[in-house]
DNA sequence: CCATTTTGTGGGAGCGTTCCCATAAAATGG
DNA sequence: CCATTTTATGGGAACGCTCCCACAAAATGG
């Protein structure tokens, strides 16, 4: 019930000794005598001696902590993402301080001082859909606080990234819809200003292009991810005079939208029209028909982002390179694009 | 690109004041000459100003961080009940420092001593489903730092805690397969050292009792909450010479592994067999058939634990009691427990 | 056996704040 | 106009730790 908390001075004193030879025996210092490190070890146990990692950090500069900002946690993709950046992290005894900023800009940026402020020794970073400008992210490079950027990428901060191949993903996509016959394939695309949306709209366009497909406007329509949204586009497309016969969507959630919409039409799938997503989302196998869709190595991005930020954090500034990489994706083919056995 | 973060003995040297006027105009004392507070301030924001709140902390012996233990992170109602709590920490200035166990104990042991360390304020959790031995939780009480408990919470120790009416729940599942019609319902629970597989399994057979069915032990399986072993269950009771009509499943991925058995063996649902879970996890409602399950009020219960959490940090030990909060669920019903119009 | 190296320990500054106490200057009052 | 209160500021200790420097005692060597 004391509020007090246990210091190295209260082992000191107990011992009758100095409290740089305590703070020597519990660092691991080689020049304490055996006998004496036994005793302070053991009354560190029996007092339930916990370092106090604020003064730790506060005395040597440097926080042993890496935050992760992260748009939205609602869909399993970036509670994985983290799993593996913890798992990393965790491994060389790094904390994980975690915010989320709920699509929106302004909690973007309150994250990002809530970072600064708690000195994280560096940070993982993906963007809301909404963020446009990046001055708050500007700080951690003019204070030389490593940066990682993943998923949701900026190029206008020269940091490393970690992606995955979006475009040769969406070009797997569009390629699968051609091979299984579609011939009007609509694409419903992400906002222009994220990386992703642009370089999945690219595979997809140079998919066509490859195959002599023509590029029609009108089935390609880029929205805010918001899903109500999607609905409309969605009913919009359906209702076209020529409606596609197949729909290859930026995301899971996007496809699974559409997937719905089509199933309350009672059109079929994949005969009248086919649908792809991208990132296997943990529901896109459970759902009927299971869900076509590009698979990314989620926890793989976690730890290799953590690995990144880690080499940076312990690089003499100006050695490393913003590299950037990218990881791959597979297509998992599932009903909504080809006829299961049972059927 | 210098490493030096800017301090306010900065602001002080530059403006020709001490130390101490920064200080208190940064915080906002009063007794500041007003063209001295605006300088300071303008000073502060040019030069990219951070407070260090390591040394805030050090110095005033408190983290303004409270800390999160969950015992995973895949299906979404553990981020969904951190939201919450990160919600109303934020309102009042807290930073949140999360972990996750991955449902093992040596990892929800060393995650308690990382916050131990961290010295965070208070500490909100929920148990993995191994966790046994509650030494490492009992260090918060005898250090004297507030704990609040949620969803998998533990009576040995006597401290405030967040919870849904979990027999109420199981009471209303089972109630609703019998009024269906239902006169075989299997129940698959969770591990008796989980009060949530006990307070449901309680549900369940006093809804039995009260409708005057039998309690037969044969259609009542205790697991360990792995969905591999589920599968091995769901399939043993399919087997069973006289088979049940209706399984109510501790939770909803059990629900969804007894969904997947059953419509891979052709039965149909729910007229051969009927299923009903619990909490109502994002996937439910996309599957098909519709999971019929018991839902929780998610995020409510962050935002509960964290306020019951801050409540106590903010007042005299002793004064508070140790509260049990227990909200409502509600009965969802879909089409696996009744026909839907569709067919 | 005395000079030199090694070993173990203590003392103090510093990390960036806050907060209390002191103090000079300004304002107030009789 | 001088004593008293108020206002604005400075100085220093404290928070709990690490790390450097100093120094006594012990070990080593010629």
């Amino acid at each position: 019930m004391k509020r007090h908390q246990v210091t190295i001075f209260d082992i000191a004193r107990q011992l009758n000794i100095s409290k740089s030879t305590v703070s020597r025996a519990l660092t691991g210092h080689p020049s304490v005598k055996e006998n004496t490190r036994r005793a302070i070890l053991d009354l560190a146990q029996q007092l339930d001696y916990q370092p106090n990692m604020l003064a730790i950090n506060l005395s040597s500069s440097q926080s042993k902590t890496i935050g992760i900002i992260v748009p939205e946690f609602v869909t399993s993709f970036f509670p994985i993402v983290i799993l593996g950046a913890q798992e990393i992290a965790a491994q060389v005894g790094y904390t994980v301080l975690i915010s989320q900023s709920n699509e929106q800009y302004e909690t973007e940026v309150a994250n990002a001082r809530v970072m600064l402020a708690n000195r994280v020794d560096g940070v993982l970073v993906s963007l809301t859909r909404e963020t446009q400008n990046f001055d708050h992210l500007a700080v951690f490079q003019r204070k030389a606080i490593p940066m990682v950027f993943f998923n949701r990428v900026c190029y206008d901060i020269d940091v490393p990234k970690v992606i995955v191949d979006d475009y040769e993903g969406a070009f797997k996509a569009t390629e699968h819809l051609i091979h299984i016959g579609k011939k009007r394939i609509a694409h419903l695309a992400g906002p222009p200003s994220l990386y992703i949306s642009r370089k999945r709209l690219e595979g997809y366009k140079d998919a066509l292009r490859k195959h002599g497909f023509p590029i029609i406007d009108e089935l390609i329509i880029s929205y805010d991810l918001n899903v109500e949204r999607a609905k409309i586009y969605v009913k919009y497309l359906l209702d076209l005079p020529e409606p596609p016969d197949a729909l290859f969507a930026i995301n899971d959630p996007t496809a699974l939208e559409a997937l719905l919409i089509i199933k309350a039409r009672r059109l079929s799938i994949p005969d009248q029209i086919a649908v792809v997503g991208f990132s296997n989302d943990y529901v896109s196998s459970l759902i009927e028909p299971g869900l076509t869709t590009i698979a990314q190595p989620t926890r793989e991005i976690g730890r290799v982002a953590a690995q990144l930020l880690l080499e940076q954090i312990n690089t003499e500034a100006s050695t490393w390179k913003p590299v950037t990489k990218v990881l791959k994706t597979e297509l998992i083919i599932r009903e909504s694009s080809v006829r299961s056995c049972l059927d």
